[in-house]
DNA sequence: GTCATGTGGTTCAAATTCGAATTACTCGGT
DNA sequence: ACCGAGTAATTCGAATTTGAACCACATGAC
């Protein structure tokens, strides 16, 4: 074995800076969500894919795949949600083993009221913070990033 | 209350790729790590903030702060780290309430092992898929981020 | 049809995380 | 010297996360 490539003093940079912006990013947003909304940011993120989906409702594996969770997670926050009455479960027609999320009317409005205080504070905490050029890199680089590490 | 401003195309775009980036990577690096060290991310953390450090140690309260996480999450892993002799606890003399963590000789070979295989998974990740121009901006603009965070 | 293999989802126990409460101490003002 | 406010670290209980084991079913080869 050879001896490894170090990081330079730029990717080293940039290797904190992504560590420490994803780091505390998470935790502020974590922390609005609870206080206003009385969301986890994992249930919030349930709720978003969910109203984007057509019909508003995405079988159990999927979600957990775009979700970037464990299935085992999943259910446990799914069930969070249904408990509270914001998501409900709906067997699969077509496949006696599966199971959709389905949001439901309360659910669509507990985002509803929960989004403007999210994005406000996803623009004060990241978004705002950097000009055009930085956001399309953002967009450019990590999203290949996103993508490759799908496909592994 | 007036409307928020919602995120456009682009400010959409970075937003998630910067969610799904941290996510995946985050997660694949666990794996790494666990896989090949037998450590947790916030325990190699630990050791490498503690081997940056002069004397090898940091007090409880400023490596908390480092880390990015809460006082007892770190009690807790400084705990379990302590159990396999990689670190150890010193009393602070000027300071009776105060606690060094302290890397051993064990902890810095167990570092030493595992960064190699760390770096390549970073590399391989996150730093290569980026090119020089891609990774300034990760320096610069999450740089920006995350000192802001740290402020407020 | 039948069997082997794979998939979808849940359950379980163990590990980790967090915040609030707690303990013990420091420090500045009086 | 003493008091009150603040700080350092730990402990505690509750909530969450994970992977492994599991069950029920789907799918394709034969």
């Amino acid at each position: 074995m050879s001896e490894p490539r170090w990081l330079d003093e730029l990717e080293m940079a940039a290797w904190q800076g992504f560590l420490e912006a994803s780091n505390r990013v998470a935790r502020r947003l974590e922390q609005q969500l609870k206080d206003e909304a009385g969301l986890s940011h994992p249930q919030y993120e349930i709720l978003v894919h969910l109203a984007a989906a057509p019909g508003g409702e995405i079988r159990m594996t999927e979600l957990a795949d775009r979700l970037i969770t464990s299935k085992s997670g999943l259910t446990y926050q799914v069930g969070q949600l249904e408990r509270r009455g914001l998501v409900r479960r709906r067997a699969c027609p077509t496949d006696v083993r599966g199971v959709f999320a389905v949001l439901t009317g309360e659910g669509r409005e507990v985002l509803r009221r929960a989004a403007p205080g999210h994005v406000a504070a996803v623009r004060e905490a990241l978004i705002d913070v950097l000009d055009r050029d930085q956001l399309a890199v953002l967009a450019e680089g990590l999203g290949e990033v996103g993508r490759r590490l799908r496909r592994t």
